[in-house]
DNA sequence: CCAATTTATGACCGATTGGTAACAAAGCAT
DNA sequence: ATGCTTTGTTACCAATCGGTCATAAATTGG
C-alpha cells in the first residue's frame, strides 16, 4: 500500500463536496427552520438534485439531524477558542459569552435554540441531541465558573451549575429576542449584567 | 329600539362560537407553530369546515395574527392580576414573574417566543406585533422596578429599563429552554436569581 | 309565501410537499 | 473491451398544502 495514497472507491466519483453541501443545508435550516425549508430549497442552496441528496444524506429529517450536529460541533469549536483569550477565569467567561453572542447569534439567532422551540417538544431524536450537547456546554461552563470562584472572582457560596444554567438561559433568551425585539448592544448588556451579578 | 334587545342580523345565524374557535386555533398554533399547523388541523380542533373558517377569519395567516393577538391579551390580563398579590413592589414583581412562568410557559412554552423564533425574521407583520406588545410589557415591568427602587428594595443606580430587559430576556430563555432542556423548578430558580441580583 | 342575505357543507382547484424509480454517465477491476 | 458499481439527472408518484366555489340550509324583512 502506497503511503498517503487515497484509495478511490469503485464506481463513479462524487462531483460535489459533501461537507460544503451539509454546510449549505445547515445554513438554510438555521435561517428558516425545519418545516419552512423544502427539499426544493435544499436543492437550490446545495446545488444538488433530489436524487443525489437522498443518496448522500437519506431524507430531509436525517439531513437536518446531520446539519444540527454539524452546527453544534462547529459552534462549540469556534467559541471554545475564546476561553484562553484572557488571563483570568472570569475574563475567559466574559470572552466566551461575547464570542457566543457575536458568532452568528447576534445576526440570525442560534440554530439549537430555534430547533428547541420548533421541534424539541414533538421530536424525541432532536430533543435527545439538544439535551446531550446542552449538558456538555453546561458542564464546561460550570467548570469555568468554578475556576473563577477559586480565583476569587466569583462569590463563594454560589453553585457553579446554577450560575451556568442562568447564563445559558440568558443565551437562549438573547438568541430568541435578537430575532425581532432587541439589538446586539442590548444583548451584550444583558450578558454583562448577569456575569457582573456573580462578583 | 327595545332596551337591551340584541338585534339579530339578517341571514343564517352562526352555529359556532367565534371566540371558542379562536381559542382552539390559538392552542394549536401555540403547540405546533405556524408552519406545522395545517388548515386540516385547524378544522379538526375548531370543528369548523374550511369554508366557514375562511369566511369567519379569512385565511391561515390572518387567523394566526388574531390568535397571536388573543394570546397576548389573555396572557397580559391573567398575569397582571399578580401585581397586587404582595404588599411590596418587589414582592409583586416576584409574584408576576412566577405567574408568568407557571401560566403555561412551564408546560408548553410561550406562543410569543415561539412566534418570534419561527416567524419574526421573515414576517414584518408578526415582528411589528411582537415589538408592540413587547414594548408594553417592558414599560410595565420597568415601572414596577422603579417603584421597587423607590421603596429601597432594588439598588439605586440600576436602570429600570435595563433590568426589565434582563428579566424579559430571562423569560424568553426559560420559554425556549423549558421545551426540552430544563424543568419548572430550575426555571423558577433562574428567575429568582435574576431578581435577587437586583437587591 | 317570497325575496334577500348570511352561513354550512363538501366538492374541487392548481401548486407544492417529501420521496422513488428508471436510466444515463463515469469511474474501477478483470 | 466488458462487467460492476456508484453517481447524476430526470420523470414521476401519491399525498397534502392553502384556498375557492357552487349549492343547500337557515334566518329576517316584506
Amino acid at each position: 500500500m502506497t503511503a498517503g495514497a487515497i484509495k478511490r472507491p469503485v464506481g463513479r466519483p462524487r462531483e460535489f463536496d459533501e461537507e460544503a453541501a451539509l454546510e449549505a443545508a445547515m445554513d438554510a435550516f438555521w435561517r428558516r427552520g425545519y418545516e419552512a425549508t423544502s427539499l426544493a430549497d435544499l436543492c437550490d442552496c446545495t446545488g444538488l438534485h433530489k436524487g443525489s441528496l437522498y443518496q448522500a444524506f437519506g431524507g430531509k429529517h436525517q439531513l437536518f439531524m446531520r446539519a444540527l450536529n454539524h452546527y453544534s460541533n462547529k459552534e462549540f469549536e469556534r467559541t471554545s477558542l475564546a476561553i484562553t483569550e484572557s488571563n483570568t477565569p472570569l475574563g475567559n467567561i466574559r470572552a466566551l459569552a461575547h464570542k457566543i453572542i457575536s458568532d452568528g447569534v447576534a445576526e440570525q439567532g442560534c440554530m439549537m435554540i430555534n430547533t428547541m422551540v420548533e421541534l424539541a417538544p414533538h421530536d424525541p431524536e432532536v430533543k435527545a441531541l439538544l439535551k446531550r450537547v446542552g449538558d456538555l456546554r453546561l458542564a464546561a461552563l460550570a467548570e469555568l465558573i468554578e475556576q473563577a470562584q477559586q480565583a476569587g472572582e466569583v462569590r463563594a457560596g454560589l453553585e457553579p451549575y446554577r450560575l451556568a444554567r442562568q447564563l445559558m438561559i440568558t443565551f437562549a433568551g438573547v438568541a430568541a429576542a435578537i430575532k425581532g425585539y432587541i439589538g446586539a448592544t442590548q444583548a451584550g448588556e444583558v450578558i454583562d449584567d448577569v456575569i457582573n451579578s456573580w462578583t
